[in-house]
DNA sequence: ATCATCCAATAGAAAATCTATCGCATGACC
DNA sequence: GGTCATGCGATAGATTTTCTATTGGATGAT
């Protein structure tokens, strides 16, 4: 078995040819594989001085396999077929696998990047469990889940940092242009405050205004960040949040910082699974691309 | 028959990961890959990353396939002994190809580049007819030759300039340390003058004392500028030659450039053949060689 | 406890691959 | 004949991939 295989060309010279074999046409090769002609032309080069034999005949505007090529590229081909197919039969099922997280974890950072992450993971189906109840590991067959607060966060589970939690102050540009930026203690009491399950906006003003805080004009109740958030930026006041939740919003113009000032909160949000998954390779993969998603 | 190719995983991984199921071992495999252990796993690595799943169960001391592993590397190696094999398949038996040149390019310059030839066309046989008569590419099955002159060479000949034919004086270290350069007509004329077919001493000595030319102290002559040149290294006396002939011996110390003068010769090296060669493909690799090495 | 074995991880080096650009040789068109 | 389009060739430099040397962790044997 192991005498059938002696030292073996260059593969990425194999695979170009093929390609260039199908198009006769170098240019038109380059775009399949994505690279451009010169380095098509380079690989064929390679190959032929490699294996010491012309593969193709050069004419002006056009290119000839040569009978070497025409026999040759027949095995390479199927050589190339049968590595397709078995790579094709080897993915399973898509898996599946539950992620438990906050509602507005799920609708303020991670589905706005559910593009990306089934790009990168076509094969793992990612349920998300959205919920502000806790989830259970075992009873709620999560896999995995983004928590908020302070490891440990339980027996047998692993944490890692996800992001810090930085709470800062924001508004609609529209209403900001209305009312005035509320960096003076007039200009913000004409702001209504939306607030959300945290109660973070007696600290961050103590914060913001050292002589004393403003007393807002009206106060919006929700239970859930995400919903402030969306109040805010259909302009019904100022919501308090997480940098990460309405970095998508600010970059867009929907929302804008209104002050300065950073609320550090000593809970941050940690990726959370068991010692022993029940899907390890899945779980790691999901937990990469979390990591790899927040330090953008 | 496209549609039989999608996207291929890493080829480079999927070679090591085939000589890995072979060991069962990472350092043993990074033997036969000639890479370090290191490598070797990061291949794995990557490769296990790309497809999702897991092709080998790590154990102390020992490696394990995979069921995965094991149904997948069978296709693998399937496809690597077609590559293997129409590789092998391709190479011809060596070809030979005859090539007539005079004895002193075949000395001075061809034999000395010989090694790279074989090495860059392991499969072409290049027979060297190194005469000084003119041999014929019919009756002499001559494939190519490197000719001294001008174009035409005659009909159904192509020719292409290999290089300008510039004769040169050229000494040994030795004698020029005992006798004294030779640019003083005085010193000069200490030098035994190495003579070949050619004759070229009276047009140089013209130009390199235009005051009149100096009388040598004596004169030897050969039938072979190769044989002048030799007995030049043996500091027997100056010899005429085209600088390609001397560039090795020059940069090697064993000759050196006596005089400043330059004496250009209204015919050249040519490389000749056919225009309708009995291997094409070969004859053009060859010319392709000369033409490389001689603007080295 | 020490040593050997074997895979994992990583920063940095080396090699391979690619890009952008220019060049050459047509062939088509005006 | 001149200009433009097409397509491959060559190359210096940029980028990516692969590899190396090293350290580390987890056994298993003595």
């Amino acid at each position: 078995m192991t005498e059938g295989i002696r030292r073996l060309p260059s593969l990425n010279g194999l695979r170009v040819f093929e390609v260039v074999t199908r198009h006769l046409n170098f240019r038109l090769a380059a775009e399949e594989l994505g690279v451009t002609q010169g380095a098509v032309a380079q690989q064929i080069r390679g190959l032929e001085a490699e294996l010491g034999m012309k593969l193709f005949d050069r004419f002006p505007r056009t290119l000839a396999l040569t009978e070497t090529g025409r026999s040759y590229v027949t095995n390479i081909r199927r050589a190339f077929e049968l590595i397709s197919e078995a790579t094709e039969t080897l993915k399973p099922e898509p898996l599946h696998l539950t992620i438990s997280v906050t509602p507005t974890f799920a609708s303020k950072w991670l589905i706005p990047r559910l593009t990306d992450f089934t790009a990168i993971h076509p094969n793992i189906d990612l349920r998300i469990l959205a919920s502000d109840r806790i989830a259970n590991f075992q009873t709620d067959a999560v896999d995995l889940a983004v928590r908020y607060g302070r490891p440990p966060f339980g027996a047998g589970l692993n944490a890692e940092l996800l992001f810090d939690d930085v709470i800062v102050a924001v508004g609609s540009p529209l209403l900001v242009e209305k009312l005035g930026l509320p960096v003076q203690n007039d200009n913000f009491t004409r702001y209504p405050l939306l607030h959300d399950a945290h109660d973070f906006w007696p600290q961050l003003l103590e914060l913001a205004f050292p002589n004393g805080p403003p007393t807002a004009a009206k106060n919006i109740r929700f239970n859930q960040t995400s919903l402030a958030i969306e109040a805010a930026i259909a302009g019904q006041g100022l919501a308090l949040t997480s940098t990460f939740f309405v970095e998508d919003d600010i970059a867009s113009g929907r929302l804008l910082r209104v002050l300065p000032t950073e609320l550090m909160i000593d809970k941050d949000f940690y990726v959370v699974s068991p010692r022993k998954p029940r899907h390890p390779a899945s779980v790691t993969a999901v937990r990469a691309w979390l990591s790899k998603a927040a330090n953008r």
